[in-house]
DNA sequence: TGTACATCAGTGAACGCGCGTTCACTGATGTAC
DNA sequence: TGTACATCAGTGAACGCGCGTTCACTGATGTAC
């Protein structure tokens, strides 16, 4: 985060100019750094080289900010996806693949936004934005498993809403368990990006999906 | 938690003569309410109706006693998913639809104790005894998925410990996106250990395991 | 059986700290005329 | 183009609070003899 140190010392007049912004920042920054727990309102004027009163200004109090970094993370969280699905260019298995990459992508390099999501505390019910933007992200994987069940034989052809289910559960399992940079990590015998991948190529094999 | 009400009121002497207990069980009731990050030192103390100085006679700080209801967790979490598997009897396929089961039922009634041990913060890989009870109730699943694989064609039968990460990731990923009592939860067409379940067959499939 | 003593678990008062929140304020910006 | 004024964003000092942690202490328990 090479813009924290000039967002800091750079000279600013009495008004900050894009407080909001930088409480954003600051509060992404220290939700990295200590988890979705560990970061103050308190802490994020101080980082953001304002004094404690002054993001009362922006948000009503710290949830409020917590629930903007979930709500800005739904929204890069669903650019991501649906930029790796492409609607399912070439054709879907591949697009499936680049999606389940780009999903893990995502926790793993934004932890921040991921535990912001989703571990966060912040009800997505709580807000109609929030939950709208989280229902965005997961129309991605709606889509996508759309396209999959069209291609399969229609006897027996599962419901749509819950292999989109299915492939949200085994990516968020595994980006959970696995995907985030931590030291303490469980020393596995393959990457969560290959593990990702067995597990939902051999769920489609089950479902009669074939490449 | 029927006698919560007993351990504050009854009389007890200058000791306590159970504290250590009575901490851990302050500690898990606390997590319950508020979540792993909303509780404190003091309040499970003021919880076990002692001194706020009393708990540093047992614990070291926070993060001890955090590890420890971990600890415990998984030594409860590793009992039920033993019992639910139970040797793969009558067979595996059988068993593992229990086993699930019985994931996702602890997940949902003891959420305080799974948040701790794998929402909590803590590094399982900090203290070895934490360490061993993670390692012996993933074994649990590992064991499941030997006998699993010992079902399937010789010819292109998976490594057991990447079907054991598989269902783990299923399980997981399913208890914490749709297991856990809030309100707040997405409506679902089915419910989460239904979900599971098809998740699981439809992997099982795929390997070419039928019933 | 009784007594002296060591050990130990819990006390309660104290401390410094950072947080959340409020308040009257002040400096900057933009707009009407 | 300039001036008066309303609006607004950020200040800084203050408050009460609960937390973590320490300390010398004290009451209870167990043990040696």
């Amino acid at each position: 985060m090479s813009w924290s140190k000039d967002d800091k010392e750079s000279p600013r007049g009495y008004h900050h100019g894009n407080l909001k912004e930088a409480l954003l920042r600051a509060a992404l920054e220290l939700i990295a750094q200590k988890g979705p727990a560990g970061f103050t309102f308190a802490e994020a004027a101080r980082w953001a080289g304002v004094s404690p009163a002054a993001p009362y200004r922006h948000f009503r109090d710290r949830d409020e900010l917590m629930a903007s970094v979930a709500l800005r993370g739904f929204e890069h969280f669903e650019t991501a996806l649906r930029l790796a699905w492409d609607d399912g260019r070439p054709d879907a298995l591949a697009a499936l693949d680049r999606l389940g990459n780009a999903y893990l992508a995502f926790a793993h390099a934004e932890p921040a936004y991921y535990s912001a999501m989703f571990e966060g505390g912040v009800s997505p019910a709580a807000s109609p934005e929030l939950r709208d933007a989280a229902e965005r992200a997961f129309a991605v994987l709606r889509g996508a498993a759309e396209k999959l069940c069209a291609k399969m034989p229609p006897q027996g052809r599962p419901p749509a809403l819950m292999v989109a289910l299915h492939i949200w559960a085994m990516a968020h399992g595994i980006a959970s368990l696995f995907g985030r940079g931590d030291a303490a990590r469980r020393a596995l015998p393959m990457s969560a990006a290959e593990l990702l991948e067995a597990n939902v190529l051999i769920y489609l094999r089950g479902l009669g999906v074939t490449a």
